[in-house]
DNA sequence: GGCAAATCTGTGCACGTTCACAGAATCAAC
DNA sequence: GTTGATTCTGTGAACGTGCACAGATTTGCC
């Protein structure tokens, strides 16, 4: 059982400078591009390095330095982020290119089960990471505590549960985009502009309401607004047959998601109304569902790559010693399609 | 400009026994769980600890031990990856899944830039993981090469590029999985099987013909088969015209991938005829292709968890020093939609 | 040739841990 | 009370590197 690995010896920059002729620290100017080494020895070591096949150990040099130039990339709930959001994937590429050209290497730990969670928390506190980046994170997680307690430079994308000792937090504006897209909306000649807004307890909730409510300015009219508590399909579609009832003269609606917006699609069309010729539909997220409904859905689209590098960003100025702003907001786009 | 971090030195296990008042050699042993520590120094020490805030240093510890118990899992050109591909997703889970059971941490490493390249193979080669998962490798690259010289422990998902010394890889079933979708085709009562298929210069396309073949039998003709030269939607196209004129009596189609299939689809329809009544058509991958078409898409499901684990699989079994397989063939599973 | 400055080199120490070993204390048995 | 085993503890060395410092050598200049 479990025979000693054995692998044979990795060459030290002992052996380079015996192989040489040189000292230790002669061959670790060269190694690190540092002044003050001879034509003679260069070559020499140069030879030596490509004869005993040396490659610096790492984790020495972090040990010495008591730094790794690695940034850790925490994602939390990974099967329901990875299979169904496609942000998360552009998220981490968006950090990795911003850490890239600070020379800095990421490492995505992926926290799944509750084994995991532990064990990133040690190789978070083990210091081999100078920062981290967290999204999705979770309100009471060993993760979260680790941070806070070590005080690691860290960022959270989306808002970090509790109050964040030593990290920044970037997060999409709600607000201006709910705004942004309504007054789009405005635009295209609609003049009954409903919302059927959910999640009013949280603040991506209650922040799209605002925007909503902002853009349409005195022309707002809370009876267009019917509240639902989740972001889900069948709460659209439940909430879109009030309003309906409440207000036939309908002619234009902003969903406060895209799975919201699917199912008021749903109910529209089940009162023999079409879309968009009857009334025009905008949702939110630009996810998998704004292209499964039929006309596929106007909506909101993050900024995802900007998050990630935005974040990395914040993380980065931490490492350097500067204290960054505490939040970040970033505008959001908006992609138009059939539905409005 | 760059002010020092000055960050509040960590407690170090010399000043937990300091504070005990025992030594490093015992507060040592308590920490790794180890016999022969009485119970009053175990209450100190932990007071102690709780008292200082002390948290190993996994650097000092890799350095020392030789090893990290962690794993580098590579992902290279990620922009297509992640986008469009959901398997990678799933690869990653079945990998982390399976090597956090083994208590080892993962660490996803992306590739994107050309500095990613030389920064990663860096990270490999300095010791700060045990063994890596390598997908979608490519022939000539930093990485492979410090993997090959330094004989780190390693597995593929896909073929490797070049002959993989410490290395074993892992791919589907081509042959079988073809031969598998191809006999459910003929077992839904079709008599006249024809295949488009592509790319037979690559081992996949091949092994996608040679199941084909196998799984006709005596009925294997010829003629019935169009060769394309790559796995795209055009070519699957202009194939199954070709196909369709020479044999106009074709009542089931095999497609070599789902892009293929779409395109054939396609061609199908042009002449007037209908899926699945008149022709069946199958595909191959499951990818995003296969919910695009209408109707949607029989096809061949990669088990892309079961891929990510069995690579671990591998990994772990070289680092115990096993000499495992130099290839595993995983089976797929299929897919029963509309189209066949 | 003398002298200062610039360039080059080697040595010891530190980073924080684990491990081997030696020694101390406790215990059991006669 | 001696012996021997068992349990516990402390110490020094090692892992492979970077850095400060001292010393050696060369260069530039008058």
């Amino acid at each position: 059982m479990t025979t000693k690995p054995t692998r044979s010896k990795r060459a030290t920059v002992h052996d380079v400078a015996l192989e040489a002729g040189v000292s230790r620290g002669t061959v670790s100017r060269y190694v690190n591009g540092e002044r003050y080494v001879s034509a003679a020895a260069r070559e020499a070591i140069e030879a030596a390095i490509a004869k005993v096949g040396y490659v610096p150990n790492t984790a020495a040099r972090n040990l010495v330095m008591q730094r790794t130039q690695a940034v850790g990339f925490i994602v939390h709930e990974p099967h329901s982020l990875f299979v169904e959001d496609p942000n998360i994937g552009e998220i981490l590429l968006g950090a990795n290119t911003r850490l890239s050209e600070a020379d800095h290497q990421m490492a995505v730990l992926i926290v799944d089960t509750e084994r995991d969670t532990d064990r990133v928390a040690r190789y978070l506190s083990g210091g081999l990471v100078d920062g981290v980046i967290i999204v999705s994170a979770r309100a009471d997680d060993p993760v979260t505590r680790v941070v806070d307690r070590l005080r690691l430079p860290a960022a959270y994308v989306g808002h970090p549960p509790g109050a964040a000792g030593s990290a920044s937090f970037v997060v999409i504006d709600n607000v201006g985009a709910a705004a942004s897209i309504t007054r789009r909306l405005m635009e295209t000649g609609r003049r009954r502009i409903g919302m059927v807004a959910a999640a009013l307890d949280r603040d991506s909730g209650a922040d799209r309401l605002a925007g909503f409510r902002e853009a349409l300015g005195d022309a707002f009219d809370e009876a267009l607004v019917e509240p639902v508590p989740l972001y889900s399909y069948s709460a659209g579609r439940d909430g879109m047959r009030r309003l309906l009832e409440r207000a036939p003269d309908l002619d234009g609606v902003f969903a406060a998601s895209d799975a919201v917006a699917a199912g008021a699609i749903e109910a529209i069309k089940e009162t023999g109304r079409s879309v968009p010729d009857d009334i025009g539909v905008v949702g939110f997220d630009d996810s998998a569902w704004a292209l499964r409904t039929t006309p596929a859905l106007s909506t909101v689209r993050q900024p995802a790559a900007g998050l990630g590098a935005e974040a990395a960003r914040l993380v980065l100025a931490r490492l350097r010693g500067d204290e960054p702003a505490a939040e970040v907001r970033l505008d959001c786009d908006i992609v138009w399609r059939g539905s409005a």
